[in-house]
DNA sequence: AGCACGCCGACT
DNA sequence: GTCGGCGTGCTC
């Protein structure tokens, strides 16, 4: 007897798991998992949709009980087909179970969250409620009764009040709500988040460069010969104009486009162009939205309301009917892959939509990911390149400073003489810097200057972080204590916390030039959603004359004054020990150089490094993509690294070190029986770099092969085991090719 | 979410 | 008694 686990269609989150049902004989064999099925589902049988995720022959609940299925959905009339067939693809290349798989694509599922949005609105006059209210008195109907106060009351009542303090069940509202005395709205009343400007986006006239992309990508999606391409255009070379052309020409084609790009509020400008140019046929995929928000917006999409979707790597999923153009803007950023489980990649499961639907799938950047570049070298891409600044405005100048040699002339400031020079000349002149340090991590953690003891969170492996100045915060568990006194260990007075960087830099500077206004961006200074844009804007408003801050600062927008960067210690993200340090470094170099001289004035940058002669500074500085790539290419293929090499990282998270140790172990001894074939190796297990995160345990192993294929079958043999074993899956998490070493 | 079941007050 | 609304809990 084959039983098949089944997760049910309904948006609800208590239905949200498997349940299990009988394959009939006749179904046998040609029921696969992905498939959907109607079921009979609760006490009255009714027939309802759901979708198979799992087959076995093992029956896990009363055999009694378990209902058969009753067919197979064969036809695919609402389109879901295409998601659970991109789920299933995740699923197996990412490592999870089909229900996280199903869930990561679905977004039909509404959160908790949607039922706080869901309001009961009063529709009826008072008197009529009051009349209501009467009949309802006279009847004894306590619950409506109460209901029908608090409604003559209020205008608006949150449902979630309703069903909870007032104690007032569902099937009453609904009785409410067909007597039309009010109705149940859900926040879903499609507000776009962005209020279209008025005025019309003006067409810009294409560059020969520009047009030819166009030219070429939809004359090949029209031949039937869809590919891959890769536009490699240098900041201000026009791209958005060219995702603009593109889309354009798939909606008058009748297909719907869907553009990724990394951070919504990093690319405000560039949303406000699609707004212009496509109207209310457009709609943003925000982080804010709430779940029940998302769902709507499918809902739209699904009813060919709208054309293009603009959103983060989950608006990947939006189901379109007719999907013709993908595209992905800022192709390298690290926020394409998910720090979730499945840790499925945007432009991994793009590639893979755009095979399914037969969309055209568009890459940008202006510093390609290793990956991409390396897919457009082999051929499996179009390769374009854009290297004309089309917004004016020339490269800037740029020159690398070497700390060591400023240590040597007696020059102990965190400021090199020449950008302490540079600095000077630009405040007099009233233009604009900006200082940049990228920092990883741990800032302002609190050490005793006596006997050296750093504080850590009791929860993870980690040092504490001074907040706020009396209190110290764990960054990763989010636990707080108050900052000690006096030293746990030696009882010394002189407990202090190390200035986080961008802090001491602005003191510094301040020390040195007293008269400039300066403003700090950094994790601190941007708690709350829109200080990051209030600290933006009133350095775009010239409101101060150094903008001092983090990775933050060197993405998004434009500031025509600033005519000086200075990077202050290019090395801080190469000493990193992660494959990946060189790219991360060359990238925001890049970045970074790329914000001085956007106006008419000619920009300067200064990157202050001790290791100048490293490659990602020396091509940085060079601006030169390609010589970068050349060598970047050369180190991942002697270190086997991907894109030249595979790697799947297993990690294992336990409550018990000793039994997080051992499956760990065990896990690696299963792996170590199957790798004899050549050219899969096996690191590990080790503890991971934070070896305790939130009281957790966490261990790692790692897989190299050069075939993706080889490490998906080792995926797979291991994810056989814990099944066999009975390991809790939620333990054991894969992550093939991962953006940081864990 | 939807549906049935058991509870409790009112009406024939 | 039984009718009907109300609240609770389960759904393979």
């Amino acid at each position: 007897m084959q039983y098949a686990d089944v997760i049910v269609n309904i948006v609800c989150e208590e239905l949200d798991r498997c349940f299990q049902y009988r394959v009939p004989e006749h179904l046998e064999g040609e029921l696969k998992v992905g498939m959907g099925v109607m079921i009979p589902f609760g006490k009255s049988d009714r027939l309802i949709k759901g979708y198979c995720v799992a087959l076995g022959e093992e029956c896990k609940f009363d055999p009694a009980k378990t209902k058969e299925i009753a067919k197979i959905v064969q036809n695919d009339s609402d389109g879901d087909g295409r998601s659970v067939a991109l789920a299933a693809w995740i699923r197996e290349n990412y490592g999870s179970t089909m229900i996280q798989a199903l869930k990561t694509v679905l977004p039909m599922r509404k959160s908790v969250k949607q039922l706080e949005h869901q309001v009961l609105v009063r529709t009826a006059t008072k008197e009529e409620l009051i009349a209501m209210l009467g009949e309802s008195q006279r009847k004894h109907q306590v619950a409506k009764a109460r209901l029908l106060e608090a409604l003559i009351e209020e205008e608006r009542i949150p449902k979630e009040w309703v069903t909870g303090k007032l104690s007032v069940a569902s099937a009453t509202i609904h009785s409410l709500e067909r007597a039309g005395a009010l109705k149940i709205q859900s926040t879903n009343s499609f507000r776009d988040p962005v209020k279209v400007q008025a005025g019309e986006e003006r067409k810009k006239t294409l560059s020969e460069d520009q047009e030819r992309i166009v030219r070429q990508v939809l004359a090949e999606y029209d031949e039937g010969t869809k590919g891959t391409y890769l536009i490699h255009g240098i900041t201000g070379s026009g791209k958005t104009e060219v995702y603009l052309r593109l889309v354009e020409g798939m909606v008058a084609r009748g297909k719907q486009a869907i553009v990724l790009i990394p951070e919504i509020a990093l690319t405000y400008q560039t949303l406000l162009r699609f707004y212009r140019r496509f109207g209310n046929r457009v709609s943003v995929m925000n982080s804010t939205l709430s779940a029940g928000e998302k769902y709507d917006q499918c809902q739209r999409a699904k009813a060919g309301e709208i054309d293009v979707i603009i959103g983060p790597r989950s608006a990947l999923f939006t189901p379109f009917p007719n999907l013709g153009l993908i595209i992905m803007d800022e192709e390298h950023e690290s926020s394409y892959k998910s720090e979730g489980t499945p840790k499925y990649h945007a432009r991994e499961t793009a590639e893979k939509l755009a095979e399914l639907t037969g969309a055209s799938l568009v890459l940008g950047s202006a510093t390609p990911s290793v990956e991409a570049y390396y897919r457009a070298k082999e051929g499996k891409y179009t390769l374009f390149e854009l290297k004309d600044r089309l917004t004016g405005g020339s490269l800037p100048q740029v020159e690398v400073v070497d700390l060591r040699e400023e240590l040597r002339a007696g020059n102990r400031s965190i400021f090199s003489r020449k950008l302490q020079e540079l600095l000077a000349d630009r405040l007099s002149k009233g233009e604009q810097s900006m200082l940049f340090l990228n920092r990883r991590g741990y800032a302002g953690f609190v050490s005793c200057r006596s006997c050296g003891l750093v504080i850590k969170c009791p929860h993870c492996d980690v040092s504490l972080s001074e907040h706020g100045g009396k209190r110290m915060i764990c960054h990763y568990c989010g636990y707080t204590a108050p900052k000690p006194t006096l030293c746990p260990s030696c009882g010394s007075k002189y407990v202090l916390g190390f200035k986080a960087g961008t802090e001491q830099i602005e003191e510094k500077l301040k020390e040195l030039f007293p008269q400039a206004r300066t403003l700090r961006m950094d994790r601190d200074t941007t708690g709350t959603k829109d200080s990051y844009e209030k600290i933006l804007s009133a350095f775009a408003n010239q409101e101060a004359d150094v903008l001092i801050g983090t990775q933050m600062i060197v993405k998004g927008h434009d500031f025509p004054n600033v005519t000086l960067v200075g990077v202050l210690a290019a090395d801080l993200s190469l000493g990193v020990n992660d494959y990946r340090a060189g790219e991360r470094t060359f990238q925001l170099l890049t970045q970074a150089v790329g914000r001085a001289g956007r106006g008419d004035k000619p920009g300067f940058a200064v990157i202050q490094t001790y290791q100048p002669e490293h490659y990602a500074v020396v091509q940085a500085a060079a601006q030169d993509y390609e010589s970068f790539y050349q060598e970047e290419i050369l180190y991942r293929e002697l270190g086997g690294y991907p894109p030249a090499c595979h790697l799947l990282a297993v990690q294992v998270f336990s409550q018990d070190e000793k039994a997080g140790e051992r499956l760990a172990a065990t896990l690696a001894e299963r792996v170590k029986a199957r790798i004899s074939e050549r050219g899969t190796t096996l690191l590990g297990p080790s503890p991971a770099t934070i070896g305790r995160i939130n009281d957790v345990y966490r261990r790692v192993i790692y897989l190299k092969s050069k075939d993706y294929a080889k490490l998906v079958a080792l995926k797979d043999e291991l994810e056989q085991f814990l099944a066999t074993a009975q390991i809790n899956r939620e333990n054991v998490q894969f992550d093939f090719d991962p953006m940081n070493f864990l």
